[in-house]
RNA sequence: GGCUAUGUAGCUCAGAUGGUUAGAGCACAGCACUCAUAACGCUGGGGUCGGUGGUUCAAUUCCACCCAUAGCCA
């Protein structure tokens, strides 16, 4: 292994919507970008990594009015349930914050006054749709209408999914407002406008300096050599965001704030750990700006990002990182075909951490759709991480064990180099994102030590001999924990602990484990059933029931209510709460129960008192005797105990429904 | 509509700067083993490399067109 050079690393993700749930899309690119950041600590480099809540925008002031809520009530939330659901797929980052902060705030007045000093903003007047019922200008997706070119119905403001045509919301025939229903207006509004084209060369050089997949500098280039058209930044009021300085009801446009954001986490947490943001990001920071995204938001991370930067003080990304999206089932995400997973319903249903393997062995550094088959999924687990992985600890423990669980003083060093040959190989994959081609070479050495194993057939040979194989096994063992760390860090910390290791340190492979006490073996992952689509929503259903709580008439009606009267009632001796009750129930005769009441009521005072008992309870058997049934009494914490009793005139032995 | 990516065994993917029989893992079948969580090992069946046409002595690999899937069109 070569000893490289420490280096200093930012790593942010893009910044999750502050208006749904955290879905398998978003956890993709944590995962990956966790991976990364794993691997690239246990490397020894220092890596800071920051992400935030998106907070900003038109759907998030929507959201927050239909919930009747202020949208930063809704934000807040929002961020406390986001980052919750993360670090159930073991994601954490340096600094999770939310662009709606005084951090950012400042940021972003202060990076568009530098664009707007060196002479990049312009106004220029705009039609839009106006909604005069809501007060409110409409963006094009809150447009709807026939399209103008083919004539097809209910199309949105920005493009015909029919035709494919594209046009301003304004030409759109008989428009309404998605919002109030009404016909919008016309209205001119001035707008601030990011001149990009005068970025151009700049950003010409930026895509020969940083380091992006060729696949993305191409498609930037091609945008960049088309027509440069100039960014709208500005949205006018209403509009939950920050307000452009020197102007008034005008504010930033969300996607001016959101990336800002990245710096702005970084600012927040630099502050509490007494560094300026300078050290970390400004012009001539150490520290490398690496950002993953997805393939969707290429143009806003490869050029207005860039172009933004430019001519502020902060310095423009080393390297952009695009993934693919995934879907589910060979089918696109989507709500309404029944294959959309958010974070929770998956963490639910199945271990996080099997998901970041499954992630981990498809994902390259090319920018392609990664298809989640559940089948492909659990035989994955399967075979890997229990019958080639796991399986390799869990079949030499019993020789380790019969040495009162300590190693061997010697290894089979031939074997053991066999299975260090790759590592380089393994570590730069790691380096340069593929993951799937690691865990392929990982796996093999995996194979290669079942196959040793089998070749030396230590359940033949003597103990000593035998222990030598299982030793050397373990030392291969405990090198695959480290390099499958940043992928499964659970799993492979408990192995890690099984052997008295912990250390996940990529310097620890080259130690050798010789005449050491390990930990008796436990079975800390086991096969797995492959997962339905359906398993993912039966919990919330489940949940959604016991919220609601509602039952159905025939559920009320398997309860037997009956009036009783009270025809003995006695001291339980040695009970400290309860009253041995004899009920008469006419014609059904009698029945004994016990009465938890003892606190509040005197035997004598419920004798013939009619109260309401609970006929079909399965009897139980107490320690004073047989319960046949119970009264019904009201309590709650503040205490009480109030039996229930009918009005006069109700009969022994009267349903009650 | 334009652009981009992808299309290789039942599944998930690798690979070929054009050249003898196209690879892996899983699944499946047979054999074997019993240390191991019915795990491990060996052997085998299975593919006109999305379609059509072209360039070439030779294409699955290059080119054109088409089809399918996904995404982007700020």
């Amino acid at each position: 292994m070569k000893i490289k050079k420490k280096r200093k690393i930012i790593v942010t993700n893009a910044l999750p919507y502050a208006n749904g749930e955290i879905h398998i899309g978003h956890i993709l690119e944590h995962i990956q970008t966790d991976i990364w950041v794993r691997f690239m600590r246990n490397s020894n480099h220092e890596v800071l990594s920051f992400c935030a809540d998106d907070a900003h925008g038109a759907p998030i002031m929507m959201k927050a009015d239909e919930l009747k809520m202020k949208p930063t009530d809704l934000i807040g939330k929002m961020k406390e349930d986001h980052e919750e659901s993360l670090k159930k797929f073991g994601i954490k980052y340096t600094n999770y914050y939310s662009t709606h902060s005084n951090e950012n705030e400042t940021l972003v007045s202060e990076i568009y006054l530098d664009a707007k000093n060196s002479d990049h903003i312009y106004k220029q007047d705009i039609e839009q749709c106006f909604d005069e019922e809501k007060k409110m200008f409409l963006a094009d997706r809150y447009v709807i209408g026939e399209c103008p070119k083919c004539g097809a119905k209910d199309q949105y403001g920005d493009g015909c999914d029919s035709c494919g045509a594209t046009y301003a919301a304004t030409e759109i025939i008989d428009p309404k407002s998605s919002l109030s229903g009404t016909k919008p207006t016309t209205r001119i509004s001035e707008h601030i406008f990011f001149d990009l084209k005068k970025s151009k060369s700049n950003l010409k050089k930026f895509l020969k300096t940083a380091s992006i997949q060729s696949s993305v500098v191409g498609k930037l280039s091609e945008w960049l050599e088309g027509d440069l058209r100039s960014w709208d930044i500005s949205r006018d009021a209403p509009y939950f965001g920050f307000k452009i300085p020197d102007e008034t009801d005008k504010y930033f446009y969300v996607w001016v704030d959101a990336p800002i954001g990245y710096i702005a986490s970084a600012k927040n947490w630099a502050e509490k750990n007494d560094l300026n943001i300078d050290h970390l990001w400004g012009k001539n920071s150490e520290y490398e700006i690496h950002h993953f995204i997805g393939k969707d938001i290429i143009y806003f991370h490869g050029l207005f990002w860039p172009a933004l930067l430019n001519n502020s003080n902060y310095k423009l990304p080393d390297s952009i990182h695009v993934h693919g999206f995934v879907s589910v089932n060979g089918e696109k995400m989507s709500k309404s075909k029944g294959t959309f997973i958010t974070a929770d319903q998956f963490s639910d249903a199945c271990d996080p951490e099997l998901l970041r393997y499954y992630f981990a062995s498809k994902l390259n550094s090319k920018i392609e759709d990664l298809d989640l088959n559940l089948e492909d999924l659990a035989q994955k687990i399967n075979s890997d991480l229990v019958g080639k992985f796991s399986n390799i600890f869990s079949r030499s423990a019993p020789f380790i064990s019969k040495n009162n669980n300590r190693l061997s003083n010697s290894i089979n060093e031939e074997h053991l180099s066999t299975c260090m040959k790759d590592i380089d190989k393994i570590l730069n994959c790691y380096e340069n994102k593929d993951f799937s081609k690691a865990v392929k070479l990982i796996m093999q050495i995996a194979d290669n030590t079942n196959k040793f194993i089998n070749e030396n057939t230590p359940w033949k040979i003597d103990q000593k001999d035998a222990l030598v194989v299982a030793s050397t096994a373990l030392n291969v063992f405990k090198n695959l924990c480290i390099l499958l760390s940043p992928i499964v860090p659970k799993l492979c910390d408990q192995m890690l602990k099984m052997l008295n290791i912990n250390s996940f340190s990529i310097d620890n492979i080259g130690d050798k484990m010789i005449d050491l006490e390990i930990n008796e073996f436990k079975p800390i992952i086991s096969r797995i059933e492959p997962l339905d689509i359906k398993d993912f929503y039966k919990q919330e259903k489940k949940m959604k029931e016991e919220e609601n709580n509602t039952i159905q008439i025939d559920d009320f009606m398997k309860v037997d209510l009956r009036v009783a009267r009270v025809e003995e009632a006695s001291h339980v001796e040695g009970a400290d709460k309860l009253l041995a009750i004899k009920l008469d129930l006419g014609d059904l005769g009698t029945k004994n129960v016990f009465a938890g009441i003892k606190s509040v009521y005197e035997p004598s005072d419920l004798i013939n008192k009619l109260v309401v008992m609970v006929y079909n309870l399965a009897p139980r058997k107490m320690k004073f005797g047989i319960s046949e049934g119970m009264i019904l009494a009201a309590s709650d914490s503040e205490g009480g105990i109030f039996v229930l009793s009918p009005d006069s005139g109700a009969q022994p032995g009267q349903k009650i429904k």
